[in-house]
DNA sequence: GAATTAATATGGACACTGTCAATTTAATGA
DNA sequence: TCATTAAATTGACAGTGTCCATATTAATTC
């Protein structure tokens, strides 16, 4: 790609390392994501990348914290143009969780599997933090109540982890009867607003 | 253990790896279950496993069967010696499987790690169905409202499964503020619940 | 500009993994 | 008793992450 061509020094590894590592997780999954078939793609010797990231977690959580980085970026962007309503608000963000996981499975499954990823990563909880409190603020804004605002976002932010994980794992393929995806997920949503609300 | 000490021939075998591998998922957790460590455990040679679960998928897929039969049997003990309220026995219902969640969080993961179980396994998704059956029957009796059973059910199994996940895996540590983590549990659940019975 | 240093790449090695194959041992049944 | 079958053995293979010594180039300093 945007290498130097100077044929042993690469010059862009870092990025390009990333970006074979993304394109994996998607096509084939995270087992399928091992430093040396990122290597092998990029076209670089198997241990090449031991000098960017000094082990397999690292480039990992490097993924990860992109991933949040740009669920974060495209929440902000749906939240700009949002209805004023609370309500409808909660639930363009809970929707759009939703969408991102459905759409792009592997990447969101990477974002919860924390064995793969350095938990004590600043960046890593940071981004996450960013969706998190993107949340808490939208929820800040719904009626007093006796149940806590942290409260509220934590019973959100579980319900749609739990929701996303189990359809892109098909856990919930037998149990959606007649009823579409679609309608099931506005559905919840709509069960756990009525809690959020009153 | 009861073998037959014989010497060469076990005896138990099979049981015992998967009472071997049981230790090591909650000991280490999954990614230290490894046939070959397994087998050195029972003491037995790395390929004797092969000859009562044809590759590894098949050992977790049965540890993971038998760990949603003992959840299921527990669930079931717990609600016949439940109330009669409805938010009573909806309560006492996710309490359960959180608190399992959070005493065997490694046991507790592998259910949800479909990319180590054989998804088509129909005693693994019977054993799954059961302890969702006991969902839905227990909301069943709750008030009918514009959202189905279904979706209720489907609201509560993801928010615990999220909540649960996120909790062993420490990512609600700092997002607990000065609420215990068990007044956040009787929280959530009581704003879904909310949700359901209105 | 030349020489030294630092960064970045290379291939080989190691211990580990799951799975296969050929073999050995013991139990079973005609 | 003897063939068959089940269940164990060891050895091999390709794959993995990570370390190591080495080679190459870039950057820095004199």
């Amino acid at each position: 790609m945007a290498s130097k061509a100077n044929g042993y020094h690469h010059g862009n590894l870092r990025a390009e390392l990333l970006m074979a590592a993304m394109d994996i997780l998607d096509e084939s999954g995270i087992e399928a994501v091992t430093i040396r078939q990122v290597a092998r793609r990029v076209g670089v010797g198997h241990s090449a990348p031991a000098n960017h990231f000094p082990h397999k977690q690292a480039l990992l959580t490097q993924l990860a914290i992109n991933i949040f980085n740009e669920l974060g970026s495209l929440i902000k962007s749906q939240l700009q143009s949002a209805p004023e309503d609370v309500s409808e608000k909660i639930s363009l963000l809970a929707n759009t969780l939703v969408e991102f996981g459905l759409a792009k499975p592997n990447q969101y499954r990477l974002l919860w599997r924390r064995d793969y990823l350095d938990n004590s990563s600043e960046e890593l909880n940071c981004a996450m933090d960013i969706i998190y409190d993107e949340l808490l603020a939208t929820l800040a804004s719904s009626k007093k109540s006796k149940v806590s605002v942290e409260s509220k976002a934590i019973a959100l932010w579980s319900m749609i982890q739990g929701y996303v994980t189990m359809r892109i794992d098909g856990n919930l393929e037998a149990k959606n009867d007649e009823v579409s995806g679609q309608e099931r997920q506005q559905a919840i949503i709509e069960v756990l607003l009525r809690g959020i609300l009153s």
